[in-house]
RNA sequence: GGGCGAUUAGCUCAGCUGGCUAGAGCGCCUCAUUGACGUUGAGGAGGUCAGGGGUUCAACUCCCUUAUCGCCCACCA
C-alpha cells in the first residue's frame, strides 16, 4: 500500500482500463430503467483530434453517473467509414501510383479501400480506451456492416414504395475536382467580390438588343433563351421574337417569366438550363432546350471549337475578350455574391444536370416539426430546437447519390432497353440481373453516407428487428456536436420517425467547438491544433476530461486551455494524497463500520459531500458539465481537504474518514474515473473485485444540520484569525484567550491547529485584540504596541460593515421592496441587518478600547 | 439578404427560470512549511458585468438600441 508521493497516471490508467474491461463493466447490467448513448462513430482508420475527446468526456460522463445510479446503461460506440473523406485520402495515394479510378470496377476499389482503411484501423478505439470511454465495445458497429447495409437496403425500399424517392435530372451540387455531386447543405457558400457583367444580345435583323446581366459569361454558350418580366414596359415588345446568341449562330427566343426581378440588373435575364437551378426550373415551365456546356470534369463542351476544352474560369477570360473584340460588351459592375464551394478542397461548386437519386423531403421534415414542437425531443441548448425547425421549413429534396465507390451501393437497377423502368434490388454485386426476361444493369453510384447514418439510432439498437439492445431504442441522448446538426441531427429525427414511428432520441445535447487557446479555430493550416493524446500523456486522462470539461457550456465554442488540464492534473493528485492519508491513518486492517459523525466537522463534511451528490445530479440532468465539476472540484479540495482532513487530526473518527474517501471517490468518479478506481482499488476494506465504476451513487446519511452550522461558526473564527495573523509581525506564533464560549472552548485544539496557534486557552482577563468580525469571545493575545498597529485592518473592516448596513438600511427602508419581494428575502435581510449592526458595535467596541 | 451567438478580473471562461458583498482556473503580490500533497498550505490585490435607454421594489440576468467580434443559413441572374 506505499503509495507513491505523486499520482503517475500512466502507470495505472492502461491496467485500471483493462480490469474494467475484463470484468464486463461496460455491459448494460439487466437491471433498472434503460439509459443509452450513442458515440457518434469517429473515423475507423484515423486519429480522435480533440473535438472527439471532447465527445467522448462528456458522454462518458453521462454513461458512468446513470450507471451509478442504478440505470441499465449502455453506451455503444462506433466507427465511421468516412465515405468521401476516406476516398478523398486514397484517391490521391492512387493518383502516386499514377492510376486513377476509372482503371478499376467498382469491387475493385471498394477492396482496395477496404484494405487500406483496415491497415490503420483501431487507432480511434485505443485512443477513445485512453480517454477512459466506458463503451461497450462488444456492440461497436462499423458503418459498413452488414447489418447496417440491410437496415438502409430496407428503409430505401420502404421510401420507394411510399413513393419519396425518385429518380431524376436536376441540377445538381458538383465538384469536378472530386468528380461526384453534394447534398445541398454539403456545399459552403462564401460570399465572394465578382463582376456583373452586361452583354448585348443583337435582334435577327441587329437593328436592337437586348442587354442582359450576368456573373458567368462562360455558361452564356449554353443559353436557350433570355427571360423578362411580363409586365416590364421596356421589353414587352420584344417578347416572342428571337435574338442572336453571340459567340454561336444559335437563333434563341426571348421569353417571358415572372421569376425575373425587373429591378436586378437590366431586367432581363440570360437562360442556362443545364448550368443554373433557376433557369433550369426555368427551362422546365418553357420547354427549352438544355445544352450542357461545362463538362463534368470542369471543361467547356458543346460550344465554338475555340472554346472547347477550356477551364471554366478560362473560357470566361475567352469569353469575355471574345464579347469585346465584337463590341458587344455593355460594361461591368462590382458585385459581392454568394459562390458554393466544395467543402473538402475549395473548387467552385458547378451546378450541373445530373440523373440522380432524390428523396422528397417535405413530407419528413413536416413530421419532424411536429414532434420537435411537441417537445417529444428536447434540446440543449434550447436555441437550437428553432434553427433545426427553420431548417425543415426551407428544406428541399434530397440528393442522395454519390460518384464515388467507397460506399453503400444504390440496391437500383434499370431496364436496359427502358430507362425509364427502375426496379429496387438489392443483388448489387451484379452488374446485370435478368427479370422475367428483361435484362437490368445495376446503378453505380453511392449513396450519401448521411442516409445511413441517418438512420443509426435504429440500426444500432437493432430497434426494428428486436434483438437485445432494442430495448434502448430510443436513445436517451443523442449527443454530439452543434455543427453536424443539420448534416446528421436533424436526418436521425426525420428517417427515425419515418421508419420506427418514434422519435430516435429523447434528449439532444449539442457541444460546441473546441478552439486553440487564444480563441481560434484549430486548422492543421494555422498549426495550432491541439493533439488531445498529447495532453493524455503529459497530464493523464482524468486531466484532460477535467480540463475539457470545465468551464464550457452548451453549444459554445470555446477555447481549449493547458491551464485546466494542468488544473485537473493536481486534483487528480490531490485526491491520491487524500487517499494516501487516509489509508495511512487507517492501516492494512481496517474494516469499514457505519460512520457515526461525532464532532462539528463529521456532520459537516457529511453535509458538505452529500450536497455535492444531489447538486452534481441535478446539475447533470441539465447537462451542466462545467459545474457539476467544479462542485466536485472544490468539495473534495476544500472542504475534504483543506478542512476536513487538517480537523480529523485533531478529532479522530476512522469511520468518518473511510466515508469520507470512500464518498469522495464516487462523485469523483464519472468525470476522474481512472484516479479514483486506482484509489479504490487499494481501499483495505473492499474485497477483491470490488470498483467504484460498479458502486452506486452515495445517499445522503444522517447527520445533525445544527452541528454542521456550528462548524462554519468554527471556520469563521479560524480564517479572522488566519487573515489577522498574516498582519501581524512574522516568525512568532500568538495564542488566543477566550472567556464564557463553549464553542471555542470545546474545540481549543482544533482551533488552536488550524489557526497555527501556540496556545488556546481559557482566561479569566481578557487582553489582546477581541476577534469580533467572528462574534466570540475570544482574544488574540498580543501586546499594546501590536494592537495599535493593527487599528487600521479593524477601521478597515469597520468601513466595509458600515457600507453594508447602510445598503441594506436602504433596502429595508424601501416600502415597495418590503411589500412587493418574497418574504424569505426580506426577513433574510432584515437578519443581515441586526448581524451587521451587532458586528459594528463590537468592532466598534474594539477600537475604543484600542483607543484608550 | 436572413438568422443565431458572444462582449464579465491580466488571460481563458462560468454565472439556469431577475434577489447572497458577481465566481473559477491560470497569472500576479505577501507569508508559511521537515512528515497526505510544492502538482502544497494561509492570506491578498484585481471587475462602473461593451456603450446608451427602458421595464421592475430589485437587472450581469428581461426588453429596445448602438458598437465590435464570431458562427450558421441562403439557387436572385
Amino acid at each position: 500500500m506505499n503509495l507513491p508521493k505523486a499520482y503517475e497516471p500512466d502507470s495505472y490508467e492502461p491496467t485500471i482500463y483493462a480490469l474494467w474491461e475484463s470484468s464486463g463493466a461496460f455491459k448494460p447490467s439487466g437491471n433498472g430503467e434503460p439509459y443509452s448513448i450513442l458515440m457518434p462513430p469517429p473515423n475507423a482508420n484515423g486519429n480522435l483530434h480533440v473535438g472527439h475527446s471532447l465527445m467522448a468526456v462528456l458522454e462518458d460522463i453521462l454513461v458512468r453517473f446513470y450507471r451509478m445510479k442504478g440505470r441499465d446503461t449502455i453506451y455503444i460506440p462506433g466507427a465511421d467509414h468516412a465515405g468521401f473523406e476516406t476516398w478523398v485520402v486514397y484517391e490521391r495515394e492512387l493518383q502516386k501510383t499514377g492510376k486513377s479510378r476509372f482503371d478499376f470496377s467498382r469491387e475493385q476499389l471498394y477492396s482496395q479501400v477496404w484494405d487500406f482503411v483496415d491497415q490503420q484501423r483501431g487507432n480511434m478505439e485505443l485512443q477513445l480506451r485512453a480517454l477512459g470511454a466506458s463503451a461497450s465495445w462488444d456492440d461497436l458497429v462499423f458503418t459498413l456492416d452488414k447489418r447496417v447495409v440491410d437496415t438502409t437496403y430496407q428503409t430505401f425500399k420502404k421510401l420507394w414504395d411510399e413513393g419519396l424517392i425518385y429518380r431524376g435530372e436536376r441540377i445538381v451540387n458538383y465538384c469536378t475536382t472530386h468528380q461526384t455531386s453534394f447534398a445541398d447543405i454539403e456545399v459552403e457558400h462564401k460570399n465572394e467580390k465578382g463582376k456583373l457583367y452586361k452583354i448585348a444580345y443583337p435582334t435577327l435583323d441587329k437593328i436592337d438588343e437586348i442587354i442582359v446581366a450576368t456573373t458567368r459569361p462562360e455558361t452564356m454558350l449554353g443559353d436557350t433563351a433570355v427571360a423578362v418580366h411580363p409586365d416590364d414596359e421596356r421589353y414587352k415588345h420584344l417578347i416572342g421574337s428571337h435574338v442572336l446568341l453571340p459567340l454561336t449562330d444559335r437563333e434563341i427566343p426571348i421569353i417571358a417569366d415572372e421569376y425575373v426581378d425587373r429591378d436586378f440588373g437590366t431586367g432581363a435575364v440570360k437562360i442556362t438550363p443545364s448550368h443554373d437551378p433557376n433557369d433550369f426550373e426555368i427551362g422546365k415551365r418553357h420547354q427549352l432546350e438544355e445544352i450542357q456546356v461545362i463538362d463534368f470534369d470542369g471543361r467547356m463542351i458543346n460550344v465554338p471549337p475555340q472554346f472547347v476544352g477550356l477551364e471554366a474560369s478560362e473560357a470566361r477570360k475567352r469569353v469575355l475578350a471574345a464579347l469585346k473584340a465584337q463590341e458587344l460588351n455593355r460594361g461591368e459592375t462590382d458585385i459581392e455574391h454568394a459562390v458554393g464551394h466544395c467543402y473538402k478542397c475549395g473548387s467552385i461548386i458547378q451546378p450541373l444536370v445530373k440523373d440522380q437519386w432524390f428523396i422528397k423531403m417535405q413530407p419528413l421534415a413536416e413530421r419532424a416539426i411536429e414532434a420537435i414542437e411537441k417537445d417529444e425531443i428536447r434540446f440543449v441548448p434550447d436555441s437550437k430546437k428553432h434553427d433545426v425547425i427553420r431548417y425543415y421549413k426551407n428544406i428541399r429534396d434530397w440528393n442522395l447519390s454519390r460518384q464515388i465507390a467507397w460506399g453503400i451501393p444504390i440496391p437500383a437497377f434499370q431496364n436496359v432497353n427502358d430507362p425509364d423502368d427502375w426496379i429496387f434490388d438489392d443483388r448489387v454485386d451484379e452488374e446485370h440481373i435478368e427479370i422475367n426476361g428483361k435484362t437490368y444493369r445495376r446503378e453505380e453510384d453511392t449513396f450519401d453516407t448521411w442516409f445511413s447514418s441517418g438512420q443509426w439510432p435504429f440500426i444500432t439498437t437493432g430497434a426494428l428487428d428486436g434483438g437485445e439492445l432494442a430495448k434502448f431504442y430510443p436513445i436517451s441522448v443523442m449527443e454530439t456536436g452543434h455543427d453536424i446538426l443539420y448534416q446528421w441531427v436533424s436526418r436521425m429525427i426525420m428517417l427515425g420517425l419515418k421508419v420506427t414511428g418514434q422519435v430516435p432520441f429523447k434528449e439532444v445535447y449539442l457541444h460546441g467547438l473546441v478552439l486553440d487557446e487564444h480563441g481560434q479555430k484549430m486548422s492543421k493550416s494555422k498549426g495550432n491544433v491541439v493533439n488531445p493524446m498529447e495532453a493524455l500523456a503529459e497530464f493523464g486522462s482524468d486531466a484532460l476530461r477535467m480540463g475539457l470539461v470545465s468551464s464550457r457550456s452548451a453549444g459554445q465554442n470555446q477555447a481549449f486551455s493547458t491551464g485546466k488540464v494542468v488544473a485537473g492534473r493536481n486534483f487528480a493528485n490531490k485526491l491520491w494524497n487524500i487517499a494516501r492519508y487516509i489509508e495511512g491513518k487507517l492501516g492494512e486492517n481496517y474494516h469499514m463500520k457505519q460512520p457515526v459523525p461525532n464532532s462539528l466537522a463529521d456532520h459537516w463534511v457529511m453535509r458538505e459531500l452529500s450536497h455535492a451528490a444531489t447538486e452534481v445530479d441535478s446539475l447533470l440532468a441539465d447537462y451542466r458539465f462545467a459545474e457539476a465539476a467544479e462542485t466536485v472540484y472544490h468539495t473534495i479540495w476544500s472542504s475534504v481537504a483543506d478542512w476536513y482532513v487538517e480537523a480529523s487530526k485533531q478529532q479522530e473518527n476512522p469511520d468518518m474518514l473511510a466515508w469520507v474517501l470512500d464518498t469522495s471517490l464516487r462523485i469523483a468518479h464519472p468525470f476522474a474515473p481512472f484516479v479514483t478506481e486506482t484509489i479504490w482499488q487499494t481501499l483495505p476494506w473492499y474485497k477483491q473485485g470490488s470498483m467504484v465504476i460498479a458502486s452506486s451513487w452515495p445517499k445522503v446519511p444522517d447527520f445533525d444540520e445544527i452541528a454542521a452550522s456550528e462548524f462554519e461558526r468554527l471556520q469563521a473564527l479560524v480564517s479572522e484569525i488566519r487573515f489577522v495573523v498574516t498582519d501581524l509581525p512574522a516568525g512568532k506564533k500568538y495564542s488566543v484567550g477566550y472567556g464564557a464560549d463553549s464553542l471555542v472552548a470545546d474545540n481549543a485544539d482544533l482551533i488552536r491547529h488550524l489557526a497555527r496557534l501556540e496556545k488556546v486557552e481559557a482566561t479569566d482577563t481578557p487582553s489582546g485584540l477581541r476577534l469580533a468580525a467572528s462574534g466570540r469571545e475570544a482574544w488574540l493575545l498580543i501586546d499594546e504596541a501590536t494592537l495599535y498597529e493593527h487599528q487600521t485592518n479593524l477601521e478597515v473592516r469597520l468601513a466595509e460593515a458600515k457600507q453594508r448596513l447602510k445598503a441594506l438600511r436602504g433596502r429595508l427602508e424601501n416600502k415597495s421592496y418590503v411589500e412587493k419581494a418574497p418574504a424569505h428575502l426580506v426577513e433574510a435581510s432584515q437578519q443581515e441587518l441586526a448581524e451587521t449592526e451587532a458586528l459594528i458595535q463590537r468592532l466598534e467596541n474594539e477600537l475604543e478600547v484600542i483607543g484608550n
